[in-house]
DNA sequence: GCCGTTTTCGGCCCGACTGTTTTCAGTCG
């Protein structure tokens, strides 16, 4: 069992008790450990089996008998309990923005609504207003969240759909009589999320693989199969295209997998015209083989990488050599938003700071919440200016390697910061961000956010359309008067790499590249685990043709303290 | 539930917003 499936376990029995109304702290723990086992770096069974689950921050007596049970059985008896007594659709209902467990609760009771469908349905029938507490906007609300679930029902995360393609083709790669194994689709594309993993597979013989692949323990059954293709269903109800071809097949097929399909037409198009097919010209055959930029290099094209091929232009630019050279993780210098356990981070600024060194990083920018942010332990101004301290004197002990002093500052609901200008002024980074008051009209929000656009003291806006993928809507914002603003103020605008965030998204961050706009790619990592999370926002950055000059952090920490300092 | 200790209980979490009301409960970050 993989720690984050343990972790579930907690997550999902912390929001079972809020719906029987258990106490706020117990429950709290529950999600608290979630949060701990889902962060640990070492399996959690390595940590069990020398006795040591009580040790970890937050597992206590029972947690860990708890999770002794689950590691022993594979499940939680309290939790099937729970899940007996409570229909599962009520947490999906609770899972709503707005819905909390109170809610979700008179809605089963009054209405005897057990399930998103049903709600939707009850809400579109007028029902939802009757109940007290709830009106006509609920109501919508209800409607509208329900929709945009809908929306991307089937379609994970990318980052998940990544793992376990890892995982799998991990698994296939060493089996007898595999040469090659890829995942194409619009996972190779670095698209924000995927609704199906696409593996391709270079094997002499189909049946062995398969045979080999339906025993692997996260695939449940096959679904479908047609010649050399099948399709199966996993643990985790991520389904997986398999097509195993000959290896001299290999490179087309993995080609064509990848698409887009708008993408893949122009090519097939652009080859024709010179009376080639992807097909019967890029089969290898005994003493030669193919790769993709022989399919291009036969159209005087270069290497078009996959995170481009999405029919926006890239064909056109590459015809007139003017694709981008675009940022890798390599060029990746530092890391300028990380939270720490000042604020609601779980690593110390000394353990983030040794992670970065680690991963080759000149600097890193701690940043944690300011005091308004109560829930997530904000400084107060005295604990910044003594955290400032503190980090001021860990930079001159290791000189090779900077921390930059730094903030997320919350942009206050009326517009304004909430910290003072002389306290903004003296950090060496200011990263501000929206955190409360989603709803505020379109007008407000953006005057809001131009506000700490045009504020001197702060150098980079923080996740700018908050949207949470498949969760939370982005705010009402008119993004071209804001990045109007950011334009003319050189303020900087933030890639936040978290899986669930990508906030500016690939379109957005095009758009903010074409007027001229710097971009910092961070990962707003709250504890270790997650800076490694940097490849998703650079997967966003190569998707917005974005080239290591548009990004801040590929500069070399002298650099980067001038550019702040002139800014 | 966990944690820490002033060592076995008391503290941990709080203020603002929203949609509904007309004074506030529920939700959120």
């Amino acid at each position: 069992m993989q720690n984050f499936e343990v972790a579930w376990i907690f997550h999902e029995l912390a929001d079972l008790l809020e719906f029987k109304g258990e106490d706020f702290f117990k429950i709290r723990a529950y999600r608290n450990a979630a949060r701990v086992l889902a962060c640990l770096e070492e399996p959690l069974e390595e940590i069990w089996k020398r006795g040591e689950l009580a040790k970890i921050p937050g597992i206590g007596k029972n947690i860990a008998a708890k999770i002794n049970e689950v590691l022993a059985t594979g499940h939680l008896k309290k939790h099937e309990e729970l899940l007996q007594e409570i229909p599962p659709g009520l947490l999906e209902i609770m899972s709503l923005p707005g819905i909390g467990p109170k809610r979700a609760g008179l809605i089963y009771r009054k209405l005897g609504v057990a399930s998103l469908e049903e709600l939707a349905r009850a809400a579109r029938e007028g029902r939802v207003r009757s109940l007290p507490g709830m009106g006509s906007k609920t109501e919508s609300d209800i409607i509208r969240n329900i929709e945009m679930r809908e929306d991307r029902a089937g379609r994970v995360l990318l980052a998940t759909a990544r793992e376990l393609a890892g995982e799998l083709a991990g698994f296939l790669k060493i089996l007898p009589g595999v040469s090659r194994v890829e995942a194409g689709g619009s996972l190779r594309r670095w698209q924000e999320t995927v609704g199906d993993i696409d593996l391709v597979v270079a094997a002499s013989e189909p049946e062995p693989v398969i045979q080999a692949a339906v025993a692997h323990p996260r695939v449940r059954e096959i679904t479908e199969r047609s010649g050399n293709r099948f399709r199966f269903q996993t643990q985790w109800g991520i389904s997986v295209d398999l097509e195993i071809v000959p290896e001299e097949l290999f490179v087309q097929a993995l080609f064509r997998s990848t698409g887009s399909k708008a993408h893949y037409r122009k090519i097939q198009g652009m080859l024709a015209g010179r009376g080639k097919h992807v097909e019967s010209d890029f089969a290898g055959r005994a003493g030669k083989t193919f790769e993709e930029a022989d399919i291009y290099a036969s159209l005087d094209l270069p290497f078009i990488p996959p995170e481009l091929r999405e029919d926006r232009g890239e064909v056109e630019a590459a015809l007139q050599g003017r694709l981008p050279r675009l940022v890798e993780l390599k060029d990746i210098k530092g890391d300028l938003h990380i939270h720490t356990t000042w604020s609601d981070g779980l690593g110390t600024v000394e353990q983030m700071a040794a992670r970065a060194r680690e991963k080759g990083y000149q600097y890193i920018a701690v940043t944690d919440h300011s005091q308004s942010l109560k829930i997530a332990r904000g400084l107060s101004l005295n604990m910044l200016r003594e955290q400032h301290r503190a980090i001021r004197s860990l930079n001159e002990q290791n000189g090779d390697f900077r921390i930059l002093t730094g903030i997320e500052v919350d942009i206050l609901p009326k517009g304004g910061l909430d910290c003072p200008d002389e306290l903004l002024k003296e950090a060496d980074l200011v990263v501000a961000s929206v955190h409360s008051a989603f709803k505020q009209d379109r007008e407000t929000m953006t005057a809001r956010i131009i506000s700490a656009v045009e504020n001197r003291n702060v150098d980079i806006i923080g996740h700018l359309t908050g949207r949470l993928i498949g969760q939370r809507e982005e705010y009402a914002l008119d993004l071209e008067r804001v990045l109007e603003a950011a334009a003319s103020c050189g303020t900087i605008l933030e890639i936040n790499s978290s899986p669930d965030r990508l906030d500016l998204n690939d379109i957005n961050a095009r758009k903010a590249r074409e007027k001229g706009i710097k971009m910092a790619i961070s990962t707003d990592a709250h504890d270790l685990k997650r800076m490694d999370e940097m490849l998703y926002g650079v997967s966003v950055a190569r998707r917005a043709w974005l080239e290591p000059g548009d990004i801040l952090n590929t500069m070399d920490i002298d650099e980067l303290l001038q550019f702040l300092r002139k800014r």
